[in-house]
Parts: structure tokens; sequence; C-alpha cells
DNA sequence: CCATAATCATTGGTGCGCCTAACGATCCGT
DNA sequence: ACGGATCGTTAGGCGCACCAATGATTATGG
């Protein structure tokens, strides 16, 4: 989507889902051009963000509190390790995991990318008086919520 | 994200950029279902739907009205063309370009997409009602307008 | 008129986010 | 003690958006 010059008046373009992609593209543009300008990327920051706010944790719960699947885990983490933003150490009290822990480093960095994420919101609201955002707000959240009740977070398959 | 247990009261999930991406998400995730459900996926919808708009035309053309990028655009024209929904033939004016159409298989197909699509719509609005739908989608409507201009349609490189 | 520029189709990559499948290692409940 | 669960890891796929390079063809303007 960089083009130039056509007419463009499709008829899909007023549907909701096109309007809410589209628009969380330019969303995850923006912010993913504030992380990168730190050199990072959106699971780094969410990672970064957990940490600080749930403190150490094994991989499995760093990945059920942050939403990021195991698999990609692994691959942020050795990214964010070889920065010296984080650490992995054994637990001793059980072998099978490793407790990640933001460096001091990291917690900076963190702090740098919350500014730039800052940053990036106010740029996605522009158009928007502060009522609108708040009502923006209120309606993505309503939607959000019932379908993360319908599907992803908290399906129970024990119990 | 299709977690289990545990608390997720994470910081960043207020943000509008995250709201609105993971809305987007499961936004993408019904529309999707529901065209893969016709062996099918977005880029096919837009493609057919620009077809069925604008009437045939090369592929750049499409590209350009659809928004599907032009190296992405032969795929996408391989596999409808495989199905029989889409017709290549060359243009005797200018041997550079393919004519691509839709054929009788190809509207029909359309037709039955848009059905799924309008389903999509409806379970993604959900739990809004008709008044609230009507200001999301203004809402996002200006958010759209507004970045479209500043990034990508409709800069002009010539003139 | 011809050289250069622009356009078209195509190939083969990149990146991100999300996801699945499989595996060995370890731990835990019964 | 054993079976089932959990943990980390590897490998891969999918969809969407994008970039770079190539060979063909056409358009242009000097």
């Amino acid at each position: 989507m960089e083009n130039p010059s056509d007419e463009t008046p499709a008829r899909w373009k007023g549907l909701p889902s096109w309007l809410l992609t589209q628009t969380a593209g330019h969303a995850g543009r923006l912010v993913a051009d504030g992380f990168s300008s730190a050199g990072a990327r959106g699971y780094h920051y969410r990672l970064l963000a957990t940490l600080a706010e749930f403190g150490p944790a094994s991989q499995a719960a760093l990945g059920r509190r942050s939403g990021i699947h195991l698999s990609d885990m692994v691959a942020t983490i050795n990214e964010l390790a070889e920065r010296e933003l984080v650490e992995r150490a054994l637990d001793p009290s059980d072998r099978r995991r490793n407790i990640i822990s933001l460096t001091p480093a990291g917690e900076r960095r963190l702090r740098l990318l919350e500014k730039r994420l800052a940053e990036s919101q106010d740029e996605l609201l522009a158009p928007l008086s502060p009522e609108e955002r708040e009502r923006l707000t209120e309606l993505l959240s309503r939607l959000l919520d019932h379908h993360d009740r319908r599907t992803g977070t908290s399906e129970e398959p024990w119990r």
C-alpha cells in the first residue's frame, strides 16, 4: 500500500474490519518505527515491560503474561540477552527452568521504548480530540474484551 | 495468545495502538476464517472485488486499485487462475501487459466471499449497538484518512 | 530516429506477528 | 515408580506488506 494516482474508491473500504486492520497497520508501523529507532521491535518491548511489571520469571510464565508464544520467546530472549538487556539464569529449584531478569541496561532501554511508544500514540491519535480518543478507546476495549473472552485468553483445558 | 490462567493486567494493554492491533487481529481472524471456509484468503477477495468493481485490467492497474503489491499480484492471480476464477490474457495493444478478467465462476465466488465477509462484520461488531458501530466506523475512518494522506496512497513523485 | 527513461510482469528475497508440531529434559502427583 | 504435565528449544508455515533486480516492451524527447 504505497501507491500513487488511481481511482481507489473500492467498496470494501468502508467495512469495519477493513478500517480496523488498516488503521492497525498504520498504528503498528508508527510503533514499530519508534521501536526500531532504538533497535527494538514489538516483542522486545513486550518482554521488557512484562519483566518490569511482574519481575523475573521463567520463559513460560513470561509467555503467558506477555502473550508471546513460547517458541518466539526463545528468539526474543536471545536477542535481548545478546544486547545484555536481559539475563538468563538457571533456576536451581527447577532445572527445567530459566529465570529471566531485567538488567539495569534493560530498564533504561525500556524507559526509552516507553517514551517512543507514547510518542507513537500521540501521532496515531493526532486527528482526534481528547473526547474522541476516549470514545475510541472505550469502543475498542469493549470489542477486544468480547473477543478475547470468546477465544484467546483463558480457555481452561484443565479443570 | 492462547493461554490459560495467568494474571494478565499488563500496563500496555490500554494503549490505543494495542487495542487497535489486537482488535484488528480478531477482525482479521474472523474474516480470514470466513474466507478460508471458501478456500480463499484476503488477497483473493480484494482482487476479485477490484475486478468486479473496475472491470478487466492489467496487473499493475489492479495492484494500484486493490493496494496489493505488484509482486504479490503475480501469486494471487496464479492462485485464482488455477481455480479458474480469473483469466490471464495477453493485451494485443501492449505486449508487456496481461489483461486480467473475472470468469463467471469468479463472480459467483466473489458473491460467496461477500456473504462470508458480511457475516464476519456482524460477528466482529456483535457487542456494539448500531449507534456505537456508527461512531466506531466514523472515528476509524477519520484516523485512516489522516494517516493514508500522510503516507501511503497518493504520493505523486511525478508531476 | 534512436537512445534513454518509464512501465510491466516476474522472481526471489525480507520482516513481523502468530501459530503448530515435535523433541528431550525435568518435575509432580498418585 | 510411572504417567502425565511442564519447560525450553528447534524447525517450520501462513498471511500480509514490502524491496531489489531482471528482461521485455513501450513511450519520450533531443
